[in-house]
This record gives C-alpha cells, structure tokens and sequence, in this order.
DNA sequence: AGCACGCCGACT
DNA sequence: GTCGGCGTGCTC
C-alpha cells in the first residue's frame, strides 16, 4: 500500500528522494518504507513526518522504480509487493527500537511500578523492551506502554546494519571464484551459432532494446551464444541477467558462465541465506558484479547499466509465480525490464512457448535458429511404444534396450512424473481408498517412509496392512510413482546403480548436486526421476531415455496440455545422444496415433506450433486472447458460493468487451479445509491488443464489490493452467 | 502492533 | 435475545 507523509525537519530537497527509504511512524510503531513518489497535494488525509532517512541514496533507482509499477499494474497487485521482490528483506527491517527517559519530559502523576521502570531505564538505559520484560515481568511492559503514553519515555531507532557473508562452498557446487577447467580450452562457434549472436551483438551495438527468440533443437549450443552475446555485453560497459529456470538443475550452464567470467559472477539462488542475498545485492549496485545468474528473482537484480538479458529455456513454468503475488511472469516481464533501460532480450528454447512464437511471426520478436545440435551430434531416435504388457511398467522391448546400451557401458534415463510409490492405495475387497481429510485427493503411498502422503496439505498416516473400513487384508497399488519404478530398475538390473531423483529425494541440502554427481560418475547406471531430469541436464554418456507413461502428460483438461506435453517430450528426449554417441529415446503410451506424440518424435516444432496456433485462434485462446483468473477460497462453502456469484454478477454486468465465465471449482476443489472457485475472465486480442481492458474491468469490480471477510480473493493475471 | 468490527456460539 | 470471544481488516 502507498500512505503519504511529510518530509522530515530540516530536509532538504534532493532529486532522488524517491526510491529511498524512509522510517515512518505507522500505528503507533515505526515501520521502514520505500518513497514511492512525491506530492504537493496529499489529498485530504492527516499527513505525519518521516521519522528519518537512513541513507544518502535510493535503494531503488528510478528504471527499477517503473519496472515494479508496471509488473503491479500488469498482474494487478500493491506496489510494494513488488518492491520486495527488488530488495533484500534486511532493508525493509528495523533494528529493535531502544526506549529511553524523555529528556525534559513533563511531570505526570504516575504509579509506583513507572517510577522504577523509569529509573531502570535512566540508570542502564537505553534498553530493548524484552530487558524491561526480563526485570519486570507483564507488569514492566504495561507500565512502559503508560509511560509512553504520557511523553515520559519513547522509542529511538537505529537501522539494521546488514551482516556480511561469509565466504562458503556454494549450492551449486563450486566455491567463489572456482572454474571449471574442462570447459576452459575457448570454443568455437559454428555458422549458425555465429550468426545468431551477430545478430545479438548487432543489436547491442544499436544501444536499443530489441528482443530475440532464439530456436535451438537440444544440444545445439545456446549456452554459447549466450556466454558470447553476454560477454560482448560486458566488453561495451554493460552488464547482464542472465534466467535459468531452476539453478540447481542447470550446473553445467553455470560451470561455463563462471568459467568464462570468474568473479564477475553473481549467482543467486532461493537457499542463499539473507546475509548473502544482501552482499549480492549491495555488490551488484555497485557494479562488483557484471553478470547475474538466477531463477526468476534474478530478474529484479540490481544491475548496473544493463544491456542484456537472457532468459534461457523460456517456455519453462518455473518462470510464472503463482504464489504469492504478484503472479508474475519472469519470462515475459523480462522483455518489459529491457524495453525499459533499452536492453536486448533474449529468449532462448528449444520448444518456445505459443506466446513467443506467435510474437516472432508478428514479428515482435526477430526470430534466430539453431538447426544443428553441436559437433556433430545428432537428434535422437523416437521410437513409440504401445503399451500392451498392461501389468507391467515397462515393456519388454523397452527393458531389452536398457540392458544392451548399459552393458556397452552407457547411461539410461526414465521419466516418471509422480513420486511416492503409488498414488492411490484401494482395498481390493471393499473399495475403500484412503482420502485426505483436509484436501479432496486421495494420499499417496511412500515406501521409504511407509506412510500416506498429502501432496498437497503435508498431511500424512502409517501405512497400513489391512483395510481400515473392512478389514480385509487385500491392500492393492494403483497408479505409479518413482520409487515404484525404482523397485522395479533394482530388480530388473541388479550390478548397475539406480538413483532417483524427485522432490522428496533432492530435499536434502545440495540434494540435487549429490544425485547428479554420483550419476554422472557412475559410469553405466539409471537415473528415475519426474519432470525434473527433463532440464536442461548434460551428460554426454546418456544413450536412453525412457517417458514411462505419456498419456499422464496428455490426461490435463487444460488447453495447454498438448504444447506442455510436446515440450516435455522433446526437453528429456534432448537428453540423449548429447554425445559422439547415437541417443535413442522411448515413449510408452496406450495411445499411439496421438499427433502431438508423433510430432514430437519427429522433432517438427513448426508443424506441431503452426497447427497449435490454428486451434488456439479458432477456439479464443492465448495469444489469440487474454486471460484473467480471480479465485476466491473459503473454509466455509456456502458463502464463498454466493460471494462468487455476486462477484460473478459484478463482472458480467461491468463490461462489453470481455467475456467472463461463470464460477467453477478447482480441479481439486478443496485444499488445506480451504474450498476455491475461480472466475475466468477473456478478452480477444483484436479488441484488446495491451489487455487493459481486461486488468481495468477487473480492477473496477474489485474495488466495487466488498466481499465477507471469510473471503479471500487472488487475481492471475496470464495463469498458466486452468486448473 | 493494537484496536474496531462482525460473526457465531453459549447462556439467561 | 444478549454477551463476549475470536478471527480478520485497517492503519497516512
């Protein structure tokens, strides 16, 4: 929220007041702030004094300033949740404030009890609230907000002095300043590689922003375009973002931007502790730091003269926030920051989403290809395979192959993409199903654990023997999970290592690192994992890749859910054959005429997109349309059923451009004893080209409609499922 | 942080 | 029907 104050006594006016912070006095306590704007006409509201301002400079420049208003106009949320995410949280905190005797304080009638609080404080004083509370008990701490209140004793502030870092054998495996000397000897680049980053560089050049999608097939080295687009960046004084989806799936992409950079690189990652977040951000306003390599936070780093950002695999849905707000896109609000300090923007996939490539037909985006995977290698094989071993998880022409290419001493990858065991335990007497009680999903069974799972509240039970409502000791498995097929690996290849790895294996501190490491040493061995193992992974010894179970991936009632389907066949089959030697990839389905199946295994991107966008343009969906969602929740379904329809009736009555869907359920209705229904929203791209229309309309009927306080409401603006 | 407000359960 | 606890919203 924006509240207005007065400048402090004795201030004298500078330019760049905003985007400073500012201690403010805020209910009766004092709270740190970020000048957002200035006034000479406050409006008609009781105006108090900043308390103080505790640096010579802003915290926020003025292009980060912009940047934050537009990703809170665009994804419709308060300004200064967005501010957060552009600074670290020890600038938005005070220091405990020290309370002290008023000097020349006037001479109240006071108890007992306030004149020895007021006497320990002028003797040891200035002391912290919790020493009074120490000495005195309940009592002290009444008797000082008394005190207080007669102007006989008061609160002094001093800022939080940030801590530094200590030095630390980072996340990702390599220490400050470590480099990888294999990926030292300065490659070079072949004729495509060269004329995209021409092209880059060209623009760089040009000192204006431009935005590029960059096409290239798995392997065919994009991360050396980058690294030559970034370092021509750097060379012309500039500095660079640089978005990888998740860092702890992409070690190899860091290795070679350190390798190339050393310490000029910030990587910054989720698990950094908060003193360690500050010393990134402190050093990259100051330009210590030329180059940022992060998820979607990194985004909001604090670059120095920026010129290029880079947004690797950035079909990806890690880029979208959908919790908390703002829900924003990283991938798309990265063109945005570039448009807005005049710097080139590339966004680099082999499987771009519909939006991007709809943009670089209409020629928003220059479009740059990379054909060829690097050196030579080629795209693998795609064989589809239908499943007609119904009992078994793996088909046999499937475990012939895992077993030739691991005897010749190469690396088979599977995706299974649920973990836990089993994803649903039923009595094969009676029926029964073990539910959650506070979600509407069934648990999922985890061996190692031997419990019940919750996917979704956490909630869990002792696995069971016996049917709870039977009896019957008939439990059977429905549904797989990794550790299932793990099992069946072990059993399968005893002499050869298999290791898993899904959320609950990498939950562990450099859980990822440890899992990845012991693969890639391990010479002939089996990596089982869900969607992660699809990123961006480099090992040149993996010769096959197995999808377990592809009609999962095609089962979302979403209409998403063919180009989320192509992009995950073709991200893990690209993790094949990366190599000298020929990868062969998979696909176990039920269904094997499925096109988008097809498409994928032939690794025709443009046939499968080209026909994707005739059906998006023809049933109204993005690009051709924009896409709002409101969902509200409640414990109490009643009533978040009529709020819904009031708010279902403010909507439709508010406009005529756009189309607005009544209420439905959640996929999953009912999460943590919290019921959710969603409100789509639409507006067709022709009548709504910057989809202000639709963020207007929605902003109206919320400020209109006043729900029940047991209401919570969320807006999405762009959601990236409809589920 | 601390107070106002409204909803719901308990009780006369 | 009224009292009061508690959860939630609001504060410049």
């Amino acid at each position: 929220m924006e509240f207005t104050y007065s400048a402090p006594e004795g201030f004298e006016q500078t330019a760049d007041i905003t985007g400073r912070r500012v201690l403010v006095p805020f209910c009766g306590r004092a709270v740190m702030g970020i000048v957002t704007s200035e006034t000479d006409n406050p409006g008609d509201i009781k105006v108090l004094p900043i308390t103080m301002i505790p640096d010579d400079e802003p915290v926020v420049s003025s292009e980060m300033m912009k940047f934050c208003r537009w990703i809170s106009e665009y994804y419709i949320c308060p300004l200064g949740e967005t501010l957060k995410l552009a600074l670290p949280s020890v600038l938005l905190s005070r220091s405990e404030p020290l309370i002290r005797p008023v000097s020349g304080r006037p001479d109240s009638e006071i108890g007992e009890t306030e004149l020895r609080i007021l006497a320990f404080i002028e003797e040891f004083g200035p002391l912290k609230k919790k020493d009074i509370e120490s000495a005195f008990g309940a009592t002290g701490i009444k008797a000082l907000s008394l005190l207080k209140k007669k102007g006989m004793a008061e609160e002094i502030y001093k800022t939080k002095a940030p801590a530094i870092a200590r030095p630390r054998k980072s996340y990702t495996g390599l220490s400050e300043g470590e480099t990888d000397k294999a990926d030292n000897d300065q490659f070079e680049l072949n004729d495509e590689q060269k004329k995209a980053s021409d092209a880059i560089v060209g623009s760089l050049n040009e000192n204006t922003h431009k935005t590029f999608l960059l096409h290239g097939v798995t392997g065919s080295g994009k991360t050396m375009v980058y690294i030559t687009a970034a370092a021509a960046a750097v060379e012309r004084g500039g500095s660079a973002v640089v978005m990888v989806p998740e860092i702890s799936l992409t070690p190899q992409t860091l290795r070679r931007f350190r390798a190339k950079f050393g310490d000029s690189v910030a990587v910054l990652h989720s698990k950094m502790t908060e003193a360690e977040k500050y010393d990134n951000w402190k050093k990259l306003s100051d330009g210590k730091y030329t180059i940022a390599v992060g998820p979607r936070s990194a985004l909001f780093a604090p670059m120095k003269n920026l010129k290029l950002i880079i947004v690797d695999e950035e079909h990806d849905s890690s880029y979208k926030q959908t919790d908390p707000a703002p829900r924003y896109s990283a991938a798309n609000s990265a063109v945005m920051r570039g448009a807005l300090c005049g710097a080139t923007v590339v966004l680099g996939s082999a499987t771009p989403s519909a939006e991007s490539f709809y943009n670089a037909l209409c020629k928003k985006y220059e479009l740059l290809e990379l054909k060829k995977r690097f050196s030579d290698a080629v795209l693998p094989h795609v064989r589809v395979l239908k499943k007609e071993n119904f009992g078994a998880i793996f088909e046999n022409a499937s475990l012939s192959l895992f077993g030739r290419e691991l005897a010749a001493g190469r690396k088979v990858m599977v995706l299974q993409n649920r973990r836990g065991y089993s994803s649903m335990l039923i009595c094969g007497s009676c029926g029964y199903t073990a539910e959650c009680p506070s979600c509407s999903v069934s648990l999922t069974y985890h061996l190692s654990l031997n419990q019940l799972v919750c996917h979704h509240c956490g909630y869990y039970e002792k696995g069971r023997d016996v049917c709870p409502k039977c009896g019957e000791d008939n439990v059977k498995f429905k549904g797989i999970g990794t550790e299932q097929v793990e099992e069946e690996l072990r059993m399968k290849f005893p002499g050869y290592p298999v290791f898993r790895m899904d959320s609950d294996s990498t939950r562990a501190k450099d859980g990822h690192r440890k899992i990845l490491d012991k693969f890639g040493e391990s010479g002939p061995a089996i990596l089982v994992g869900t969607r992660m193992i699809s990123k961006g992974l480099d090992f040149s010894d993996v010769s096959v890749v197995c999808i377990v179970n592809m009609d999962t991936e095609l089962s979302y009632p979403d209409f998403r859910s063919d180009e989320r389907a192509f992009q995950l066949l073709v991200q893990v089959a690209g993790r094949a054959g990366r190599g000298s030697i020929k990868g062969n990839v998979i696909v176990q389905t039920f269904n094997d005429n499925y096109p988008v199946i097809k498409m994928a295994g032939a690794h025709d991107y443009n046939l499968f997109m080209t026909g994707e966008l005739q059906l998006r343009e023809l049933t109204g969906y993005p690009p051709y349309s924009r896409l709002a969602r409101i969902t509200l929740s409640s414990k109490d379904q009643q009533i978040l059923k009529r709020s819904a329809d009031e708010l279902y009736g403010v909507l439709a009555n508010g406009n005529k451009t756009c189309v607005v869907y009544k209420p439905v359920e959640k996929m999953i209705l009912k999460v943590n004893d919290t019921f959710r229904l969603y409100i789509l929203i639409k507006s067709l791209i022709i009548q709504d080209r910057n989809g202000k229309r639709l963020r207007d309309l929605i902003s109206k009927a919320l400020s209109d409609y006043k729900s029940s306080s047991k209401i919570k409401i969320s807006i999405d603006v762009d959601p990236v499922d409809l589920m």
